[in-house]
DNA sequence: GCGATACTACGAATTGTTTCGTAGGTGTCA
DNA sequence: TGACACCTACGAAACAATTCGTAGTATCGC
């Protein structure tokens, strides 16, 4: 009965699911090989961070076959939005505007990025 | 010597630093008494979490009077806009939009904060 | 079948974070 | 002056995160 939700990951966990978000199911071996196109690490390294975050709920595992099939729990969008989440009540009193002016500050953004966005207010602004 | 940015703070060193930008410089007792108004936390602990801050380089301290005077080294946009950055590369592969779209998402923003944020739009297209 | 290879499990070292008790010094005031 | 309150420094405990070596077991190629 492991009913609570998982916890927030952290960097080096968020750097595995991003791995597995881009690879879809995978076995120690392939998150391996691709976490090391960025950072070396060793084999068990990334095999111990699987079988903890297996244990937190992170991730899912199927052991059917001998090479173990890791996959994420939540999708990347959930876990965005539990990660924004966090920093708009820590770092912003959960203020989404302010957050948003610091992310289009500290970024620039391409016109077709800017626009996108633009729909999404009037979106927002119709529904209220 | 010491030349280093300070480090990203962490959750509970936010705390504090939030603490500090509301109060200005303050001393232990200061941040002690406005911290556990949210969290009961001992007056030690306090103290140990900005000696570790000040080496850190997070806080200054002024040690001119008996009762040590701390502030925050960055300003609360500085540490802002940095936790931001990190979010951005960590989790959204660098995309600032697709940050601002689960950001506005996951928090309902007032009218007049949309509005604001469309501003904001309107002078970053001048610009570019 | 046997040696090489691949895989998981486990334990341990290291490092960082957070919490708080205790000690020692300084000031206050009756 | 002596009791008391207040302040900082320090060390240690408890916990979590990260890394990796070693051991044990299964599989494959010959």
């Amino acid at each position: 009965m492991k009913k609570s939700p998982p916890p927030k990951p952290t960097d080096t966990e968020l750097a595995i699911l991003r791995v597995l978000w881009r690879l879809g199911p995978a076995t120690v071996r392939a998150v391996h090989a691709e976490f090391n196109r960025v950072q070396e690490t060793g084999y068990t390294t990334v095999l111990k961070m699987l079988q903890i975050m297996t244990e937190k709920g992170l991730v899912r595992r199927d052991e059917s076959e001998r090479s173990h099939v890791y996959q994420p729990v939540l999708s990347e969008q959930h876990v965005q939005r539990q990660l924004v989440g966090h920093l708009l009540d820590r770092a912003f009193g959960g203020s989404a505007q302010k957050l948003v002016m610091q992310a289009l500050a500290s970024k620039k953004s391409s016109p077709r990025e800017l626009a996108e966005i633009r729909r999404l207010l009037d979106k927002l602004e119709k529904e209220a």
